[in-house]
DNA sequence: TGTCGCCTCCCCCATTTGGGGGATTCGTTC
DNA sequence: GAACGAATCCCCCAAATGGGGGAGGCGACA
């Protein structure tokens, strides 16, 4: 069975000449295309494409607002690939939290695109090296934290921390005294100089902290099931 | 300049193939092959390749071990391409924190295997299509919740969440009531009817829920830097 | 029309918390 | 050995918190 392809451009140059291109493989379909999101739309509900070529810069509507569209509503196995003039920055996670299985920029040669589409009508995944780099060294690098927020968790000594994890998990002083093996007016204590010295006022405050510094990740803690 | 290229695995012959593969391309010279992660290592800080494409499996030292050991201490742009046998599952992540470059399966073409190698040489990134929607998939869905959570969380009253917003903020009954124009015993009321609802019994208990739930976001509050 | 949930507020009271002073011991550092 | 930070405790006390009641208004829904 053919892969059904729709391509989604504002320039009809462009389209037809992606559409042309892909209709000379005898597995390929170019079954509809569309000058705007909007339309894009449309035509993914009556032909539904097994992959939809989409532009993001349109008219009406932009490739990511028509992605998103198109992907929550299908009932059907539905892959977009998002094509782009130059190297996106911001669109690209806009793009995939879309829906998007692709994004390639427009330079890609003939025999890629065809491989492109291919690879995602197969289920596969396919983006542009630099894209591919990008989402990897977001991925890999721990989310950034913000200096002060660190410098001030420093500033803590050892003890104060574990208090502080302990804080964070919801403890009153009581319960961390015992689990410390310390009287709670050490606990106190250290709650209090762990507020001084984070610039702190309550206890709530110092849980957020936890969380914001990223001394505790969420999933860290477990919620009593 | 051509790309000087270091090829490890622990079968000669697979070793044997790829490096063969590659050396007939103009712009791409083998330069050292090793056998497992130490050597990798060792050949690696000799030669100085610009790309290394190694195996997952080897025995000695795997090629995650080995990957970060390299990109870790070199002192030189180096790209690692790690090539596997079959489609992994927890291998991805961990390479690509390991600072892994590519992914890609043994199946690939010699065309695409020195595709592979440009691309990776020129600073973009490549993985193979199943392991791009792995990471696309990760990327874009919110991390999962645990479902019982989200089932106490669906309790609350609109207002209650609202509470819970500001108490997870870290804010007093009182700042509350004012920030809602509501009088502090009605925030009480609020806090008390929360805590009740998700089985908390304190609000730094509550600023842990909200965190853990995905009510809040680390990132989305700020702590006054 | 009556009931129910939600939001609003009230009182009372025990407990916890947070801030202000300390003190002691034990290392390390100078 | 003096000086220092860290960890351990103590006192007092004001404020905030949490739990137990309850009450009035209001909109939705049967």
């Amino acid at each position: 069975m053919s892969i059904k392809v729709a391509v989604v451009d504002d320039q009809a140059l462009v389209r037809g000449g992606f559409a042309a291109m892909l209709g000379l493989q005898d597995d390929i379909d170019v079954v509809a295309e569309a000058g705007d999101g909007a339309a894009a739309i449309e035509i993914a509900r009556i032909h539904r494409p097994d992959v939809i070529l989409m532009d993001i810069r349109m008219p009406q509507m932009d490739g990511l607002a028509a992605t998103k569209a198109i992907v929550d509503s299908a009932d059907w196995p539905v892959k977009v690939v998002i094509l782009t003039t130059f190297d996106p920055d911001e669109y690209v996670y806009e793009a995939l939290r879309a829906g998007a299985s692709g994004f390639v920029l427009k330079d890609i040669s003939p025999e890629d695109l065809v491989a492109a589409v291919r690879t995602v009508a197969d289920g596969g995944a396919l983006l542009a090296p630099s894209v591919t780099r990008r989402l990897i060294s977001r991925f890999a690098t721990p989310p950034t934290l913000d200096a002060s927020v660190v410098a001030r968790l420093d500033r803590l000594t050892e003890r104060e921390s574990e208090v502080l994890v302990a804080v964070a998990a919801g403890s009153s002083n009581l319960e961390i005294a015992e689990a410390l093996f310390v009287g709670a007016a050490t606990v106190k204590s250290h709650v209090s100089s762990i507020l001084t010295k984070l610039g702190l006022t309550n206890r709530a405050q110092a849980v957020a902290f936890a969380y914001e510094s990223g001394l505790i990740t969420p999933g860290d803690a477990d919620l009593g099931h």
